[in-house]
DNA sequence: GGTCGGATAGCAAATTTTTGCTATGCTTTT
DNA sequence: AAAAGCATAGCAAAAATTTGCTATCCGACC
């Protein structure tokens, strides 16, 4: 149905209003002729199942409701084995961005990206490259030297405490004294260099420790 | 600058995919004959105080980077009397909706929404009436038993916890007693009926409420 | 015109957390 | 064998948080 097989796109997001908007947006700039957008994985997948082994790119979002892109990827593969696939995502997480490159896709964007970035990305896909956000790259190398290191145990009680576990309801449930889980919090504490139980919290969330 | 003073809109979204994409489907569907994106709040603002009293009509997105769309409200009130503001979101929590809806802005909508929703929302707005979309009226029904409300200003308190800010940080910041911190607190703590300060993290995390 | 809730503020006491300093047993590495 | 790191544990003092109780101002709502 087609003609120019490096000319079609495919997004799946499912926040529509995206999903609409972004297919605008890959036409106007003329980056595609042809782009097909959807808000729901069925939808998509049947679309992606008529389309047999004609070269598509394919734009996915990494949250989706229920699941991440990353479960569609098999199914990806095996219902079109020429389909180049994009990540987008909002995520800001080092651990995360860690795992979606793991998984080798042809490309990982963030949604913050400018119009050059998706340029550049689309170009070294169309090379049959891997392309990922230089902002994610970035990201990758801050956390690699930042690395503030706990140890399992000291990681295990941080859970508790940022569930919201005092000293004391710790040390219970881990049958530990007291005394204990106050050295822990101390020597984690120490090493970040803060005062309070909540900073300790705030950082290992924000350094995805926890 | 311009002559149809209802035909200017302005997006601010961090995501700046999301906001030159959407400004192009705003475009398109001839809702508004001028669009203005941007993704950084700084261009955002100062746009908006280049605007004077001109009728406007804001898309904003509530996560923001740094800061919720919510702490913009002040400002924008402040630079143009005539804006109309609509929240759009992906979040899917009754408590951040109701806590959305408490500010009372002239449009609330999902990001998941349609076409038609969109459209909605604008002639209702259009016409000086407040709109939500439907999904998160729905949203709300369901969940009018178990609502812990939280004041705006209980959640700026919060925000400042969550990121490690001890009482007397927090009062230095805001310029208050830190008695009325802990009156803060308390009043907070005594809603979801915890006993530090780990928990109520939790709970607001948990719930979505920062 | 009164009541209610939100934001502000205070004092005193009870409780918890944080800090300074020390110490033992157990692995792993040098 | 010594050193270094981890998990455990303790005491005492300082600091911060939590709780019980009270109070004023203001704006919204009936």
């Amino acid at each position: 149905m087609l003609t120019n097989d490096s000319q079609l796109a495919v997004i799946l997001d499912d926040h529509g209003l995206f999903a609409t908007s972004f297919s605008l947006l890959l036409e106007k700039y003329g980056l595609f002729h042809f782009v097909k957008s959807f808000d729901r994985k069925d939808d998509f997948l049947r679309f992606l199942a008529s389309s047999g082994t004609q070269k598509i790119y394919i734009f996915l979002d990494y949250y989706l409701s229920e699941e991440t892109g990353l479960s569609l990827l098999p199914e990806i593969d095996r219902l079109n084995k020429n389909a180049k696939t994009i990540f987008l995502t909002s995520a800001l997480s080092p651990l995360l961005i860690q795992t979606l490159k793991n998984y080798n896709p042809d490309g990982i964007l963030s949604k913050s990206c400018n119009l050059d970035t998706l340029k550049s990305c689309l170009a070294s896909v169309r090379l049959d490259q891997h392309f990922i956000d230089p902002f994610f790259e970035k990201l990758l190398e801050n956390h690699q030297s930042t690395a503030v290191r706990f140890t399992p145990r000291e990681i295990e009680l941080l859970k508790h405490f940022a569930r919201g576990d005092t000293i004391a309801k710790t040390a219970e449930k881990l049958f530990l004294s007291s005394h204990t889980v106050v050295a822990h919090r101390r020597k984690m504490m120490a090493k970040i260099n803060c005062q309070s139980i909540t900073q300790l919290i705030t950082f290992a969330r924000e350094h995805e420790v926890i």
